[in-house]
DNA sequence: ATTTTTTTCTAATGGTAGTTAGACGTTTGG
DNA sequence: CCAAACGTCTAACTACCATTAGAAAAAAAT
């Protein structure tokens, strides 16, 4: 659990990559800009890391997981009792969170996955992948448990979902509202609707 | 209404310019691909356009406004009967075919104004609210006239909606579903909800 | 046809960014 | 203490890239 100075070093050059990644992109970040935001030279990183590129492909690979690993924890950490709408209540609020409280790498990935150089992107695609199943799961096991219409086409929906989310970065202001606020009001209108007749 | 050919020179070099950001974003593009690609060489591109910077801020600025006008006439194209729950049908799809069908430019901008230099995001910012407004009117009067749901935050619902449209920039493949089918869908999921239960 | 204007090109220029070499400190283990 | 291993820095190097100068070609005007 102790981190050696070199570790340290190493996970600070890691967070502000993530943090100028997520600022400026792949293309506009300089190793420069990295290595002075860490108070460093940009020599320096290079003792650390291969190159530019692969710094970033891991920054990407740590966003993924984190965002992996806390949706999980959190649907998780639900009693056995939970229903299938809460646990997908718990997986939006804990994606969301992470993009928008705790997240430059999980943002760093998001914003740029789609200008990504083709080679780190499939390297990636397996990740990903199975963070969708996952999604995937949830949204089945609701269908099956009959808390969702069977007409709605799952992996769209998905989608819809996603992009909800994953947009948040382009217009949550910090301190105005929290991931919870959020995430519930879109769980809200999502399972619910927001049409005022009645089916 | 006939360009002359200087204006279609122009015209080649805003399209291929629009296709480059879209894939590579402002900064991982380069001046040399533009003019490869449009079939000059880079500095003619020079002659029509003062920087690389000024090219890109007017592919910014068509983005939104065809997106906008694709919109503001698909549904003023609809009948006065139309319901408001048409009219924001009408709307999705018009910016989802704009997004996936049509829209180099439109694409380029979303998928870039996040990493735009200040300046040109404050000079877009006008335009931006204006869209937004139009948006906000739609959903307004929807609620007005009892169509959708007192209790839902209409700027927050807005944003939802924006994100699942604008998302899905990063996972539609061209030719699988037409951007129709995907606007019935999306506008299905968020009137009527997916949830089984009634309320 | 010849001049004038418009358009495009080739060839620099200047600056910048990623990366490397190797010297200089700093830490650690004996 | 001393030496080996580790970490950081300065100073290049190279490649590339936006941009400009100005010559050449093409088109339009006279």
């Amino acid at each position: 659990m102790t981190m050696s100075k070199s570790d340290r070093t190493r996970q600070r050059i890691l967070d502000t990559a993530a943090q100028e990644f997520r600022k400026r992109g792949y293309a506009g970040t300089k190793v420069n800009d990295i290595a002075f935001a860490a108070d460093m030279r940009a020599a320096s990183i290079y003792y650390y890391f291969e190159s530019k590129e692969q710094l970033f492909e891991q920054v990407l690979e740590i966003g993924l997981r984190l965002a992996f690993d806390a949706v999980r924890k959190a649907v998780e950490a639900l009693p056995d009792t939970a229903s299938h709408r809460e646990r997908i209540n718990a997986a939006i609020e804990a994606h969301l969170s992470m993009l928008l409280e705790y997240g430059d790498y999980s943002s760093a990935n998001i914003r740029n996955f789609g200008q990504t150089p083709d080679d780190i992107q499939e390297r990636q695609l397996e990740l990903r992948h199975t963070y969708g199943e996952y999604w995937r799961d949830l949204l089945v096991k609701a269908q099956e448990d009959g808390q969702v219409r069977t007409d709605v086409d799952l992996s769209l929906f998905r989608m819809f979902l996603f992009g909800a989310m994953n947009w948040s970065l382009e217009w949550v202001k910090p301190g105005k509202m929290t991931a919870a606020e959020i995430a519930r009001q879109l769980a809200e209108s999502l399972f619910d609707g927001i049409g005022a007749q009645p089916r």
